[in-house]
DNA sequence: CGGTTGGTTGATGCAAGTCAACTACGGTGG
DNA sequence: CCACCGTAGTTGACTTGCATCAACCAACCG
């Protein structure tokens, strides 16, 4: 979820000259700008805090007046189901933003994969901030509109792929958004169980299909911890994205 | 997708009155006004086109310049993957809109389920009124987030229901949308395929499921297109979202 | 009528889940 | 330093839920 291109609806490359006007059109790309540019205008209103491994930083049922900014470390977004079951919505990396999106209307909980460093932002400081500059919250679409495109290609993940080719997709999304190529080393900051609950998989299955990758020379497996991208080809051709 | 209270990160019904500011807190619940409710401003521009059962609206190889609302019937947004295997993201029912996230970053392609009558606005058209209306971009961004907030409700479903529960989901979501309630006859315009490829099932496995409810007398089948919801209780207790 | 399309049901196979044992690693303390 | 423990990951044996393959049924229509 970084600073590509994004663009929704109100942009536009094309230059459909029908509906007439010389203004330039209005181009949400975010290349220069990124939701993150904007927050340091409220930097005096932050704090920084430290989360331990498994820390909760935020839960769904208690809404939080903050929103956060991941300086270090690794944190995972879930939801609880009343019977216990989670499933993990996305991983967040160094750099992302949270809390945006998911309170107060969409319930998730944040958990410290890693430590965590944290810049954490009063809410209200952010929501003042957005009702008078218009760029910001064409950055707030952006950003939804990121996380809109994130869930329908993991949806994907979820309602067609076999195991095999949703650890692939796991392993090169990651890889992307390191932006690691072929023959570069991948760590994997969250245990088995956490790729498990996102890939709609036990942890049997998923170490299995690790496991299987590696035999099949697809990648190498220094410790459980890193991987090597041997074959990103074998990779994306088991992934089979659009 | 309808007009239910939608708020994200700039709303805020707390009195949090931190930061200050008399102003009334910039509240993007979309109670009185929808995207939809913009749309007549720009109606001059707009055509009315038909579209007969399973006709394709608008492709996602084929970036379309326009934007939709549908006046009636049933629309199915779905991806095809370059193996042929497809999802459905969802179904749109009468006055759902599209068009407005699905392009040109978003590629989904929009087939008609039923025959289909919908209105057409150039994208440019509608581009143009959100320039210079803030009003709109705000409920685009309450669109977005009725979006995400449906897809992540769907990856939930998706990673981690069982077949059985899927369905039950599935019917209650209609229901929801259709306000129906205990007793009420739901009719189901897609046929089984549709439905399978929407919930990650086979067409055999979601006519079994859809039969072991009725063999539960959860629900009452008077034809394979419409179904009583007998006891929604049944089927709560199946989906148990959260 | 026969043909076609969409849905249901049955028989069987397989991918992934479950249960359980075992290994590897990293402390921590004797 | 090694013995012990707890945690995380891997692997194997077995079970099962869903997919697959195939037959059958019911509407609908020329």
């Amino acid at each position: 979820m970084g600073a590509q291109k994004m663009a929704i609806s109100l942009s536009t490359a094309r230059n459909s000259a029908a509906f007439s006007s010389n203004r330039p059109p209005l181009d949400l790309s975010c290349a220069p700008a990124t939701l993150a540019d904007f927050l340091p205008e409220i930097r005096d209103y932050a704090t920084r805090q430290c989360f331990n491994r498994n820390e909760t930083i935020f839960n769904q049922d208690d809404p939080s007046d903050y929103v956060y900014r991941i300086l270090t470390g690794t944190v995972r977004l879930c939801r609880y189901m009343p019977d216990g079951r989670r499933y993990i919505v996305d991983f967040l990396l160094e750099g992302d933003l949270m809390g945006f999106v998911e309170s107060p209307d969409m319930p998730a909980t944040a958990e410290a994969v890693t430590d965590c460093l944290i810049q954490v932002y009063p809410r209200e400081c952010f929501d003042q901030l957005a009702r008078g500059n218009a760029a910001i919250r064409t950055q707030l679409l952006c950003h939804l509109s990121a996380n809109l495109l994130t869930a329908q290609q993991h949806m994907f993940v979820l309602g067609c792929q076999r195991a095999k080719e949703r650890v692939a997709s796991f392993l090169l999304r990651l890889a992307d958004r390191e932006g690691l190529s072929c023959g570069d080393r991948l760590s994997l900051p969250m245990g088995r169980q956490d790729i498990a609950d996102h890939l709609g998989l036990t942890i049997e299955t998923t170490s299995r299909m690790i496991s299987a990758l590696r035999n099949e020379e697809a990648i190498l497996i220094p410790n459980s911890q890193q991987i090597v991208l041997r074959d990103m080809g074998a990779l994306r051709a088991l992934a089979a994205e659009a």
